[in-house]
RNA sequence: GGCGCUGUAGCAAAGUGGUAAUGCAGUGGACUGCAACUCCGCCAUCGUCGGUUCGAUUCCGACCAGCGCCUCCA
């Protein structure tokens, strides 16, 4: 019962140890609220929801703390764009983040701790590093490039440890122009100026803004201690924001290790290509939620290993779909049971294997042919068993009933209208008028609904 | 230039030094009034070229083709 997880910053798998079996903490970078989420937010949220139920499953407590960003350069921008108050904004793609993640099936971290909610925590933070020479306020004549404090990179000798990254060697202003006021061209913001326009908080340095970075590390350390057990996040934040989380919280922390683990997920990109604002090709989850059940996408991103690129397509999803409905075809009419886990099954153990989330499905499948096949204590203890790995992977958490017979889209017959041509088409089979029971078959069939017979009766499905 | 990733059947996706799970699609058959569901079966030599080895898809090297990050970014 060992789970080895891959750490990005040793670059292998490892067997996890946490720091205290009673208290194992985790922490996942959470979004920007500034926007609804795209499906790309939506892979690490529903990954390190499978880690989180995962660990459950292996120590008592689990703390999971997944943050959310409401003070940043993106949101102050669309506010100003929208002439709506920031908060206004906040709170709405906060809202529309919860709804979005309960629709997949992500259980509710312990912590959900606000950026805005922990400015004295940030600013102490700051004043620790100043104050132990790792941070310095910038200087600079222009009045506007006044109350920086920056991360003197050059502070801290092992920066670079988790991206494997030697600041000599990369392209200094590559993308970005290097600011006049830092001391060294990889010193990166921990606190900014807010003109009077902007949100901003007194401080030692002025009225102003926390840095990005700054959020996290202060938030870690608030809920769950100065080193955690696992970080997470998507690929992308190994470079610059964790790297700078590591620099700050290491530094405020005498030289502790922010976190044992990190865990990165790979990207999700849309028909082979990157999701980008100039390509338009975002896919938001709001949106997908209309056309596919939440259960759909959440299979989707498990069905692929959490660190590989995925590629989403209309085609991956649609395939999605019909294996979920094979999967719920499978367990249609067995009744319900608790859920017990096998600990020792194959899907378990693919699990506590990086999570193989892809192998563990491939069990699902497994078991819920056995399930299919079995009658009676032998289905009831497949069924149980069944439930258990579903329930680590937050799938098939519907009724398989209510699974096949919700509505799909707007212009479906009503379950009662189905049953009434089912009716019908009964009669006329009783008749021996195959050609009038056919007829109601594909009028069914038209209005999306297909028919399976059986010694019982007949039951009924929305294609 | 630095760091790193990927290339497995029509699509998706695991995996292993001893000729490759699983799902979708397709297809042959059983079942069915006909279908659907279900069941039985079929459907790949793992980018290319070398090397190591008794044996490589799996290890090493080269090459080809994609791709990510290098201070907006899940």
């Amino acid at each position: 019962m060992e789970l080895k997880l891959y750490n990005s910053l040793t670059r292998q798998k490892q067997l996890f140890e946490p720091i205290d079996p009673k208290r194992v903490t985790m922490y996942a970078c959470g979004p920007t609220v500034y926007n609804y989420v795209h499906i790309g937010n939506a892979r690490p949220a529903v990954v390190f929801d499978t880690v989180y139920r995962v660990l459950k499953s292996l120590y008592p407590n689990v703390i999971y703390a997944r943050n959310i960003t409401d003070i940043d350069d993106k949101i102050i921008n669309k506010s100003i764009e929208l002439s709506q108050d920031i908060n206004v904004i906040t709170e709405k793609y906060s809202e529309a983040y919860f709804d979005d993640m309960q629709a997949l099936n992500t259980l509710t971290p312990d912590h959900i701790p606000y950026a805005t909610d922990h400015i004295p925590e940030m600013i102490d933070m700051v004043q620790t590093l100043v104050d132990k020479g790792h941070a310095y306020a910038a200087d600079s004549q222009v009045e506007a490039e006044k109350g920086h404090v920056l991360f003197s990179v050059p502070s801290m000798p092992n920066y670079g440890e988790l991206s494997k990254r030697n600041l000599d060697e990369q392209e200094a202003g590559a993308r970005v122009e290097v600011a006049g006021y830092k001391q060294y061209a990889g010193d990166f913001v921990l606190w900014k100026p807010s003109t009077d326009s902007e949100p901003g908080w007194n401080s030692p340095w002025g009225r102003g803004r926390p840095g990005w970075h700054l959020e996290c590390s202060a938030m870690i350390k608030k809920h769950l201690g100065d080193t955690i057990d696992i970080h997470a996040g998507g690929h992308d934040l190994v470079f610059p924001h964790h790297e700078n989380e590591i620099a700050q919280s290491s530094c405020a922390n005498d030289g502790k290790t922010l976190a044992n683990f990190w865990m990165h997920n790979g990207f999700i990109n849309i028909d082979g290509e990157k999701m980008s604002k100039s390509l338009g090709n975002f896919r938001l989850v709001n949106d997908l939620l209309q056309q596919y059940p939440g259960e759909v996408l959440r299979y989707v991103i498990l069905s692929a290993h959490y660190r590989s690129e995925q590629n989403f397509s209309k085609d991956l999803l649609d395939s999605a779909w019909r294996t979920l409905d094979s999967l719920y075809g499978f367990i249609r009419g067995v009744k319900s049971v608790e859920a017990q886990l096998n600990r020792s099954g194959d899907a378990f153990k693919a699990l506590l294997d990086d999570i193989n989330t892809p192998v563990a499905i491939s069990e699902l499948y497994r078991l819920a042919k056995a399930v299919n096949q079995a009658s009676g204590d032998k289905q009831t203890a497949l069924m149980k068993e069944l439930k258990g790995v579903a329930d680590v992977l937050g799938l098939l958490q519907q009724d398989p009933e209510q699974w096949f017979t919700q509505a799909r889209s707007d212009d479906q017959l009503s379950a009662e209208q189905v049953e009434q041509l089912i009716e019908a088409r009964q009669q006329a089979k009783q008749d021996k008028d195959y050609a009038k029971a056919d007829q109601v078959r594909q009028q069914l069939l038209d209005g999306g609904v297909i028919l399976e017979d059986s010694r019982e009766g007949t039951q009924w499905r929305r294609s």
